[in-house]
DNA sequence: TTTTTTGCAAAACGTTTGCAGCCCT
DNA sequence: AGGGCTGCAAACGTTTTGCAAAAAA
């Protein structure tokens, strides 16, 4: 963790900003929060636990500057909020997910599943890939399970 | 052209809706820019042409009922809008896109790509994938070409 | 001092909703 | 009459911005 957070500081301070407070405690917030994918009000009211005194606004500028420097990315999984995700140390590419529509949970696959698939982009199209989004929509396990046994 | 509009008039009317003058009108303009990625306000704009009269909730409320009924698809690029494209005849997955991070421009990918993919989603995490959302992000074709003549 | 960052409030933005009126049988 | 559908305006929730104060360099 405290590791995470000097490795951030060094990047911030490579593009000359800096580690503040604020900033500090909402890096926190997503690092204690990695598995989440919390809104911008989510993590404001989870950063205020830290420090009372933040604004909204400030929690917005720094997820922002994050995004910026690719420490984190910006997801919309279609609700009206936008979703902020750390990537993982060292990580090329974004991460994929899968969301349940029936209950909503969102899992995360680390695998990079698209190594082949980028190639045939690159190949056949001609498009020099830099990064991917990519969504599973569907029936997580617990949710098929349901299903089943409600038919039944 | 005329057939399609047939088609989405029976694809309402199975399940009790009208299409309506406002209604074809947006859907024509969904059929002659189907290659585009249109917010709803530029479908706004573009029905008016036709339909002078219309509403913009009335445009949104056709853009929703055409999602429910799967003909459309609401994309979002990660600018603050929705954008609306339409199904393929008979496609039964969504179709994936390469966004150009440099002139912006969206090209879209009909062929399958995932189809392994989604096998090893079904089989490792257990996880019923009904659809999914793939967007490449890099340089395209033009845009590679202008950055290698600038360096040059 | 000069620059960066902050908190607050207001504004802006895309989207949704309430409602009265309209168009159909 | 009754239902669905529409246009308008107002409301909504999220995000951005202006600004003056505070902090840092």
């Amino acid at each position: 963790m405290e590791h995470r957070i000097d490795q951030i500081k060094k990047q911030l301070h490579a593009h000359s900003y800096k580690l503040t407070p604020q900033r500090e405690a909402t890096v926190r917030v997503l690092l204690e929060r990695e598995a989440d994918h919390l809104s911008a009000e989510d993590i404001y009211l989870l950063v205020k636990e830290k420090a009372p005194e933040i604004g909204l606004a400030t929690v917005y500028r720094t997820l922002e500057l994050l995004s910026e420097l690719k420490i984190i990315d910006k997801i919309n999984f279609g609700d009206g909020v936008s979703r902020y995700d750390l990537r993982k140390e060292g990580a090329e590419h974004f991460h994929h997910h899968l969301v349940c529509i029936e209950c909503g949970s969102v899992e995360e696959i680390m695998d990079d599943l698209l190594g082949e698939v980028e190639k045939v982009v690159e190949s056949e199209w001609g498009f020099q890939v830099q990064d991917h989004r990519l969504t599973f929509h569907g029936l997580c396990k617990a949710c098929q399970k349901a299903a089943v046994e409600t038919t039944s």
